[in-house]
DNA sequence: AATAGTTGATATTTATAAATATCAACTATA
DNA sequence: TATAGTTGATATTTATAAATATCAACTATT
């Protein structure tokens, strides 16, 4: 009897909500997006909402930064390594037009990828997010894809 | 009329004159050492020797934790997920029981790989970490053996 | 043989990243 | 429609990583 796999991953915090559960400011969660580090949900209004996959994210991001003593733009820079290219087919011209492709310090939800075969979708959506940049599995990844 | 390529490698500066040439002091470089970022030449008697090599890959290091704000264990991180197993092609026995392949906080050079592929050879002349740690190189590494 | 520089270990200082606070305008909810 | 919570932006505080200093023992160099 297990969840379907989308049962987690449903709207259900407000800021406020996740920053108790979580032991943090809604200060430090909105620093931690203005980062890049999490896409929470946005409702029309621009409230934004979180599950608890978010709250699990935000607590492996936490353990980076307080136990394994990495600066954001540490986090930042190795989420910039993830093969995203690979994992979701961009054409040759595509990466050549990419700022994620071709950078090294952000990842790639932070930037614009409307010209490529990610368009408009919701990165939330997209398993380079989800699932990729989950805790430690980017070192994972790359074992999986070498030789 | 290029320059053998070892000639950059020459142990030619104390750490004081490293020190001075970098513009910071001894203990940053001992601690720099300590922590896994370098592995400058010993002499028998156990003095650092550093060479121009050296002192641009210190500056590279530098330019990371001043400019692009990552903090020293950031960049261990980052340096742990270059594939070595996959450079020096170890076996999967090898892999199986080597500190480097199976953590992701310090890189290969910093453990010890008398059992496997790289013996006693001494990590600075190995190409994962003169080549491919250095400054920016984990990307493109990452790209090149990506499809 | 004397001076300058080195070693590792521990303690201290400083620079700054991370977290928090404040603000006025706006939105949700009871 | 009143209260509580939200928004983004800017300023301030705090926690701590990075850098430096100190030490006695040892090594290189003149």
């Amino acid at each position: 009897m297990t969840e379907p796999k989308a049962a987690k991953d449903i709207p259900i915090y407000t800021i406020s909500a996740a920053a108790k559960i979580l032991d943090i400011s809604v200060h430090t969660l909105r620093m931690y997006e203005r980062e890049g580090l999490i896409v929470p949900f946005k409702k029309e209004s621009n409230q934004r909402l979180y599950s608890q996959e978010d709250i699990d994210r935000i607590n492996c991001i936490r353990n980076e930064i307080k136990e394994k003593k990495i600066s954001i733009n540490g986090i930042k820079t190795i989420y910039s390594m993830i093969p995203c290219w690979d994992i979701v087919k961009c054409t040759k011209k595509e990466r050549e037009k990419c700022g994620s492709f071709n950078g090294s310090n952000s990842p790639c939800w932070t930037y614009n990828h409307n010209l490529n075969v990610c368009g408009t979708k919701n990165c939330r959506d997209c398993i380079v997010y989800s699932q990729y940049s989950e805790c430690n599995n980017v070192k994972e990844l790359i074992k999986s894809i070498s030789k």
